[in-house]
DNA sequence: ATCTCAGTTTAGATTTAGTCTAAGCGCCGA
DNA sequence: TCGGCGCTTAGACTAAATCTAAACTGAGAT
């Protein structure tokens, strides 16, 4: 599944016992024809100046009802900023079941090599993040 | 510079001709201790432990300053959370002057190895931040 | 046509992370 | 002893996101 799609949405709502409403449409057409990454905020705003009066509750319950469904995704972390007192190049592995984060020293990630990047682009650092189940929550099951 | 330490800071003040005080003694004690990567509010917490009262003012005020100094960095992007609406798995390019989030294909970046990662993580999946300056920020100098 | 009810939307209250402000403190040097 | 500068503090403020309770909507059931 590529891209978001009103159509596949419409199927899947009905399937849920869910209802398809003028509001939903707005914002699931809205982020279909977006191709950037925008906040709620930037989804209320547009969503307003074709159907006003949408209210701040109803995005946030859209969005996170499409990020359930796996329709949108997050980029990068919610929450609160943390602070990491390691200022060696290096990148992390983050639990997907706790949250923890943990760090992935250099030389375990292999050489990236970037091709056919647009040369618009200046590229002067990467990470990567790894994801996936930590230690502890393994044990868990 | 591998790690936060307090020797450093320490000189490092007296030539900017800043002072180090106790509160800032402890916040920079507990952050060259953690071996993860707390919260602001984790280290207001701590801080408290052995200093009580400090308040959360100097918290930030010390972390900003430290980050500024190139002493700790933040983990993850901070503000507010962006949606996605390609699902489709691939990476991102941030500009470090506007911001600006921009897709980076799959196909782009090669082969990632993974070496040496303890048995006990389980890597799901990846992804790769890439950071520079957007064509853009590039053309305004 | 009217009733009912579950699901939805809404305005506004609440929570949380982070910044800002203004008043007071404490050290150092004149 | 005094003045001043930088630091700390409590609390006000802001912004992102969630929660709440009341009103609305529309598809059956009567
Ligand atoms: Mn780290
Ligand atoms: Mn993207
Ligand atoms: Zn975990
Ligand atoms: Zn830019």
């Amino acid at each position: 599944m590529a891209r978001l799609q009103r159509q596949i949405v419409e199927t899947m709502t009905q399937s849920r016992g869910l209802k398809m409403t003028p509001q939903r449409r707005a914002i699931i057409d809205y982020l279909q024809s977006a191709h950037d990454h925008p906040t709620a905020d930037e989804v209320l705003q547009m969503v307003n100046r074709k159907f006003p009066m949408t209210s701040r509750a109803t995005v946030y319950n859209t969005l996170n009802w499409l990020k359930q469904e796996g329709m949108v995704k997050e980029v990068f972390e919610a929450g609160c900023v943390r602070y990491d007192p390691n200022t060696e190049h290096h990148h992390h592995f983050v639990c997907r079941k706790c949250g923890k984060v943990e760090d992935v020293e250099r030389n375990v990630i292999g050489k990236v090599k970037i091709c056919s990047l647009p040369e618009s682009q200046k590229v002067e650092v990467f990470e990567v993040t790894l994801r996936g189940l930590c230690a502890n929550c393994q044990k868990k099951r």
